[in-house]
DNA sequence: CGTGAACCGTACACTGGTGTATGGTTCCGT
DNA sequence: ACGGAACCATACACCAGTGTACGGTTCACG
């Protein structure tokens, strides 16, 4: 950008990038929680020393908010993605089962690990509700868009949220193998409504699930 | 026990009690998260050194292994409690939310803390894996006995449970007194049936709550 | 060449935590 | 009166982690 280099600019590449950093500990924050996000075991991790860090961070203090603000740029927007652009109840519910399965959206272990850190640390805690409230607003007016009432559309969007939130905080040890086949039956829970069996077995298809419920 | 004590046995009353230890580290871990459980700040707190500790336990995994045991021999037994009893579906899934809102039954900050732990420490997450696997067996059982097929019984028994585990879990901060008018709402989505309004009269009434809902 | 910025390594001081050893106090039974 | 058990305090060695100061290396660019 800076220069128009004719040589194709080969960026001497720092030997970690600060997202390399970023990327280690959102790693070890998921897998162990916050107070495993040590500099001194990243390094090692890493193969470099604890000066590279304070390089790229003033403290530790400057990661952990790093972290913080990258959830809040993926998951949030995940939801919002998902249950904004449907046009019928089927596709939307079902769009909203999707951000949980596909990777790069809805990163259902992060959000996980977030909670976990909200417990010690009243802002995070601040921030996940905050999060919470808005997805649950999100998803009754997603309701409340296909022709539920104002109560039927809250209590929905929390049944619904707080259910699937605790599927993957939870239970994230079911494959989805387990699970599809009962598809109608949480959609049913879900909505008071019956899913339609083509959308169904489309949702099935896009996931690499065979349909051997009962037919 | 060991002597038959004409006097009343005082029994000196040690200044502070293992029970009273583990008491503090309860409400430290509830609180803040078992990292927070320190010694050396809960003896601050307690005014007392930390060779009271070491009298009373051999090391911190001592205590921590306490923490976990009384969790163990609390929540999951209080589910157990809520579902067993009951003769009509209306008065099992109301003793249900009951248990999460009388104290000394369902500790729901309590397994919330569990649940953050879990992310740190593998054997905590295998405990809270089999709580779960556990409760989900009761609530099914609980609504097969009311005439569910076995598969809607499983899959409305996670619903409500990873719903109330969630609602407690996530959105503690809404009283009841905010959710009560939406009684009848919820047991409708949770179970595909409608609530007894003489039985909902008498829940709200047991705590305390007016029913200033849709009449 | 050589200089300056980007980047990493090394060494140090400091903090907050653990566990252990040992000594002091209280109080009960005899 | 005293011995011993129960209980707490003090002092120590030790470790893992932070942050900082400074020195060394690499490399684009003039």
């Amino acid at each position: 950008m800076a220069h128009p280099a004719h040589h194709p600019a080969p960026v001497p590449e720092p030997r970690v990038s600060r997202t390399d950093w970023i990327d280690v500990a959102m790693r070890v924050l998921i897998a162990e929680g916050v107070d495993a996000v040590r500099i001194t075991r990243l390094a090692e991790r890493m193969s470099v020393t604890r000066g590279s860090f304070y390089w790229h961070f003033t403290d530790r203090e400057d990661l952990l908010r790093a972290l913080r603000t990258r959830w809040e740029a993926q998951n949030t927007p995940a939801v919002e993605a998902a249950v904004a652009g449907a046009e019928t109840l089927d596709a939307a519910v079902l769009a909203f089962f999707d951000a949980w399965l596909v990777p790069d959206r809805f990163d259902a272990p992060l959000d996980h690990a977030m909670r976990a850190w909200a417990t010690a640390e009243p802002e995070i805690r601040a921030a996940v509700d905050a999060a919470d409230d808005a997805r649950i607003v999100l998803v009754a007016a997603m309701f409340a868009r296909f022709g539920y009432s104002e109560t039927d559309a809250l209590i929905r969007a929390r049944v619904l949220y707080f259910a699937q939130i605790g599927f993957y905080a939870l239970a994230s040890h079911a494959p989805l193998s387990e699970r599809a086949p009962y598809l109608e039956t949480y959609f049913e829970c879900f909505t008071g409504r019956s899913l339609d069996g083509a959308e169904a077995d489309a949702f099935r298809a896009k996931h690499g699930v065979d349909h051997h419920g009962p037919r």
